[in-house]
DNA sequence: TCAGAGATTTGGACTCAGTCCAAAACTCTG
DNA sequence: CAGAGTTTTGGACTGAGTCCAAATCTCTGA
C-alpha cells in the first residue's frame, strides 16, 4: 500500500507544511517509533524541527484518526500509521519489541460486553505479551514464561528493537 | 473476598514492614489508583513514607504477581490487587475513569494467535474505550463517539474519577 | 498574483512520573 | 539476641510531554 503524506494532510483538511510531511514520512518508515525517534528522523530530513511541532502533528493526526498511538505498560508512547484495520500488538517482555498482529477473532473482537458499569464501549484495544524470537533464543533454559519474568520496566528503555 | 496484606507478604516471602502493609492496604481500598495517590493514602496512615518505598513495593508486588499494573494510553500507571482472574478494563475517553470488565469470552480471550512474528504469546491484555455514564449524560448532543472526541490526553490529568 | 486571516512553528521554561544512589534503619534467621 | 541481608530514606536526577507568546507560514478570496 502506497503511503502519501500529502494526501493524508489534504484528506484531513490540514495545512500542508514541511514539518508535517516529514513527521508523517518518519512514522511511515518507522512503525512503532517513539516521538523522540520520529523527531530525530524528521530533523535529519529537514535540518531542524521543534519538539513541539512533532508532538503537535502526532497528536493532531491521532485525533483525526490518521495515526494511532499505542502505549504498552512500561513503555513510552509509540505511533503507527496503520489505522482502521483493527489490528493488535504483541510486545516482548524482555526487550520491548513490538509487532503487529492481525485480529484473529474478526472485526471488532471482544466487543461483546458493550454496556458495563454504565460505560458505552466503542473500541477494544488488545495487547499481547510474550517473548520475541530473538529473546526466546537467548534463554532456552527456562522455557516457561511466568509473570516474574517481567523485568520489562527496566529493560524497556535500554534497547528497543522495532520490528515490522 | 477478604484481603490480608500480611498474608500476601508472607505468601510471597517478603519481609513484613509497615510501609509495605500500608501500600497494600491503600491499593486494596483504592482500586485503579495512581502511585502518587497510593503514596498519599499510605502517608496518611503512617505519617510518612518515601516515594521510593511506594514505587519499590508496587514494582516488587507486580513482579511477583500480587498486584497488577495497568496503563491506559495517555494515563499514568494504575495499580490494582485483583489478579489472576483475567479481567479487563474499560476507560472513559473524556474523564479517564476506569472500571473492571469481566472477561466476556471466557478464560484467556483472544489468545488464538499464539505464534506471530516469531513471538510466543502468553498473555492478552484488553482495554475497552468508551464513555462513562456521567460523561455520557453531560453531552447528550453528539451521541456518536468518534475518534476525534479523543481529547483524553488533556482532560485525563485534570480530573480522575476512579470507579470500582 | 497578492493581502489578510487564521493556523502552525518555534524555543525555552516548566511539570511531573519515575529512577538512581549510598547511608541509615529495619526484619528475619539461626 | 546478634549478624547478615534486605528495605527505607531523601535528595538529586532523568526524560517524556506540556505550556505559552511571539514569529512565521499556508491557504482562501478578490
Amino acid at each position: 500500500m502506497f503511503f502519501d503524506p500529502l494526501a493524508t494532510l489534504r484528506t484531513h483538511r490540514m495545512p500542508v507544511t514541511a514539518q508535517r510531511l516529514a513527521v508523517l514520512r518518519a512514522v511511515h518508515s518507522h512503525p512503532h517509533a517513539t516521538a523522540e525517534h520520529i523527531a530525530s528522523v524528521a530533523t535529519q530530513e529537514l535540518g531542524s524541527i521543534s519538539k513541539q511541532s512533532v508532538y503537535d502533528t502526532l497528536a493532531t493526526m491521532v485525533e483525526r484518526g490518521a495515526l494511532r498511538k499505542i502505549q504498552p505498560v512500561g513503555s513510552v508512547a509509540l505511533y503507527e500509521n496503520r489505522v482502521g484495520d483493527n489490528h493488535h500488538h504483541v510486545v516482548c517482555r524482555s526487550c520491548g519489541a513490538v509487532g503487529d498482529v492481525d485480529c484473529a477473532v474478526g472485526y471488532r473482537p471482544c466487543l461483546s460486553a458493550s454496556h458495563t458499569h454504565g460505560f458505552v464501549i466503542d473500541e477494544a484495544d488488545v495487547s499481547y505479551w510474550g517473548t520475541c524470537a530473538a529473546c526466546a533464543k537467548d534463554r532456552k533454559t527456562n522455557r516457561k514464561i511466568t509473570s516474574n519474568t517481567t523485568k520489562t520496566n527496566k529493560t524497556t528503555t535500554k534497547k528497543r528493537k522495532v520490528t515490522t
